[in-house]
DNA sequence: ATCAATGCAAAGATTTTGCATCAAG
DNA sequence: CTTGATGCAAAATCTTTGCATTGAT
């Protein structure tokens, strides 16, 4: 199945009203699959295939896919969150190495398994998410 | 040397004055060091010192101590930042597991260094900082 | 036909900024 | 003294909410 049909089927089981709106903001996310744009991007997007749409809409769009887990919310300290696709086959995880001059971001493969399992012996802790950010500079700015 | 005079240099031997208000913000600040306070706690806190301060001057305050590196900010995903001391030991990190159900934070040491130079080889990338959270239930939520 | 979803504008929440005044060095 | 720091209020940002209206099921 196409990851647009997994996405609407999630949004109807869920007992959703699948909007026109909610329709063009998704198709924008799964454009921008591999970037991280922030709520005022998308809403900019969107209105290009849906003019009238208001911006409460996306908020409250990105909310419920949020919800669904469809996305994953980043924040990488610029003071707006940005908003990631998640993968269709579940487990898959990465993380980011964000540049402090050019802000570029790149993605780094999942790495935690193994440190997640002492995590959950030692602190008793069930985990069910994580957060890996490296700050840094990118090949291209340490030239 | 003191914790406290440490800071203190910090902000002299770069040009910044030392004056009352930031005295205050840093006592606060040391006083509470195992704490992740918002800035409006921190303000909360010396405005009993010092009743006069305003809150401006406190982001400012706060901008400043994490120009000079001597906190950290934090984002626990409730909407503001929070703030923790950094250990006078330069380079002393550690990671927060985040409790979902009760927002409990727990701190674990620095499990990253082995990573992080795998990282940097593979990405070609100058790691200067990085930030781990793991979200889940803690201990006393589990049961 | 319902009831959730929308659009708009207003309100909230957090943080930043402009500016006259003050005080640390 | 001089220049950066402060306090206040206003503005800027980002996000949420109330409410009348619309539209998906």
């Amino acid at each position: 199945m196409k990851h647009i049909d997994k996405i609407k089927n999630l949004v109807k089981e869920n007992g959703y009203k699948l909007t026109p709106q909610r329709l063009a903001t998704i198709e924008i996310i799964l454009k921008n699959k591999d970037k991280h744009l922030t709520t005022e991007e998308i809403f900019t997007e969107v209105k290009k295939a849906y003019p009238n749409i208001g911006l409460a809409t996306v908020y409250r769009t990105i909310l419920l896919l949020d919800e669904l887990k469809i996305l994953t919310k980043h924040n990488f300290d610029d003071g707006k969150y940005r908003y990631e696709l998640n993968d269709s086959s579940e487990s898959h995880h990465h993380h980011h190495l964000i540049c402090s001059k050019c802000s570029r971001v790149l993605e780094v493969e999942d790495l935690l398994t193994d440190l997640e399992e002492k995590i959950e012996k030692t602190y008793k802790f069930k985990i069910t998410n994580h957060n890996l950010q490296f700050f840094g500079l990118c090949d291209r700015c340490i030239k």
